[in-house]
DNA sequence: ACTAATATATAGATAATCTATATAAAAAGC
DNA sequence: GCTTTTTATATAGATTATCTATATATTAGT
């Protein structure tokens, strides 16, 4: 693992697309949200979170604006999944499927994931 | 995910215990199985698994020993599971366990893992 | 003879993530 | 009134896992 990290490596991006998939949120927003729905595993601090969000505007799969006026406090910035990112979750989300799947084949544990497709009840 | 790369990353040294854990192997060998078991999707290049071995065994994770001999060919060098390494085998299992469940929870995708030990039947 | 497969090994490049640091306003505690 | 904590965004630099490239050597197939 890198280092002794609080996520699981190469997955960042895909949690962060898949939170925004879901709705417009702000940055600390997401950190929080990642946070509670892991149950405290994933701490995602500041420090990865806002490089991997200018990274996904500057490829174009978000795009930011501040909302400003009725939020208290500090402005906020609000980032919204754009089209080309919905795609790009898709892609993640159908990689992360196909690695998980294969690391589990290889430690032979009794499968997981329900075949999706295929018929198997369970 | 790093790079493009053929693995998930962080779960190499998990993959090279795991299969350790079932009967001492070389090096070749372990990538040729890693590939067959995972479908193809793993491909762990020498580059990558020989430093991973090195480690391991700089741990005390595994020994190795030189097989003389019978076998034809270059001589082969054998990794051998130790005491230490099942220990740490167990442990990362579990986190790759917390940490898959996690990413699934965040992806808000159904269930898949049976959870081991609580009562479902599957 | 040449090529592919088997087999191990190391050096250097790349990139993902982490830590540390900076800034700033609001809310809560004393 | 003052301090601490929480909310909120941002960047620089360090760390390290993994990848690519390279080197070497033997055997099997064409």
């Amino acid at each position: 693992m890198a280092k002794k990290g609080a996520l699981l490596p190469g997955s960042a991006e895909l949690l962060v697309l898949s939170l925004l998939g879901e709705g417009e949120m702000y940055g600390y927003q997401i950190s929080e949200e990642l946070r509670r729905r892991s149950d405290e595993t994933f701490v995602m601090r500041a420090g990865t979170l806002y490089p991997i969000l200018h990274g996904l505007e500057q490829q174009g799969r978000v795009e930011s604006f501040e909302k400003e006026g009725d939020t208290p406090g500090r402005p906020r910035r609000y980032y919204r999944i754009t089209r080309a990112g919905r795609a790009a979750l898709e892609e993640r989300r159908q990689e992360w499927r196909r690695l998980s799947a294969a690391v589990n084949a290889v430690l032979g544990e009794a499968f997981a994931r329900a075949p999706l497709a295929e018929g198997g009840r369970c």
